[in-house]
DNA sequence: TTATTTAGTTGACTTTGTCAACTAAATTTT
DNA sequence: AAAATTTAGTTGACAAAGTCAACTAAATAA
């Protein structure tokens, strides 16, 4: 590795961060923090979670996600259903309620993402995917060996 | 371009908010927040900014920044020098406490990326670096159509 | 059985960020 | 040039996001 790689590579990171922020501003738009969509898309395509796979997940604190189970509880988009085999734990599900409001907010995410590469030319499109998938590959690649 | 892009894109948006994450974590537990060192970043970079020029750059609230530089002048990390020509405005610029400061933070984010990199072949670092670079030159494209 | 650990909740708190009202200087309009 | 509007930055009040530690109850280990 040369020392221009970490330049690059934070370079690429400042504007990656941008762009998530840019992302991410819409959302913010929406009646849900960050986390509580992460979380709602995990249930979405997980199908059920107990609080600490959640906290495995992400990493979040338990009182936090206490408070925001409770809050998705309140407005109805979970079940939680509490474990037979440990009365401690509970396991957490979208309800269809949940279901519906979490693809109203992915299909604006991909109208969103839609926006942003409608404006690039096709064969542009296609290399600039082939290589974030390539970066992301190597990417993960550098994580494994953490 | 095809539905398909949209959700790789996506994918790599997951993946590297996550990325980022864990990175600026690391700044989190240096005394400032994570707006404090890009502005920072911005300063030691281009050496004298108003407060309005911070705001056009980041888009950032302006009662939040005028706090966020009173903390910077009370640490003694920048001057405000009032502007000659607009009595309203003052230019600020790291003092040296504030670049060395900078420095420190700086040095540290470098190490986090080496650290990282290093656990990557060479070569597989020599490509990461290629594709991220073409795909923010592709993504910047895109953006410039916006 | 006692001790320890684990799952989740709650209260008190800090940090982060937003909004609108405000002062003073600059600029535009008339 | 006077009045009206805009711009630069500050301040207070507040909301949202996130952290920390103490707590209950159940599960597991000693």
């Amino acid at each position: 590795m040369k020392p221009q790689h970490i330049q690059e590579l934070r370079a690429f990171n400042r504007f990656y961060t941008n762009i998530i922020g840019l992302l991410d501003r819409h959302i913010l738009n929406s009646n849900y923090s960050l986390p509580e969509v992460r979380i709602m898309y995990e249930l979405y395509h997980r199908s059920a979670l107990t609080a600490s796979d959640i906290i495995a997940l992400f990493d979040i604190d338990k009182g936090y996600l206490s408070r925001i189970l409770k809050k998705f509880e309140k407005s109805k988009l979970i079940n939680k259903i509490s474990s037979p085999s440990d009365k401690r734990a509970f396991v957490v599900q979208l309800s269809s309620k949940g279901k519906k409001e979490f693809e109203t907010l992915n299909k604006a995410s991909d109208k969103q993402i839609e926006n942003f590469l409608k404006n690039l030319p096709d064969k542009d499109c296609d290399d600039l995917i082939k290589k974030i998938n390539e970066a992301q590959k190597l990417l993960k690649k550098g994580l494994g060996h953490e």
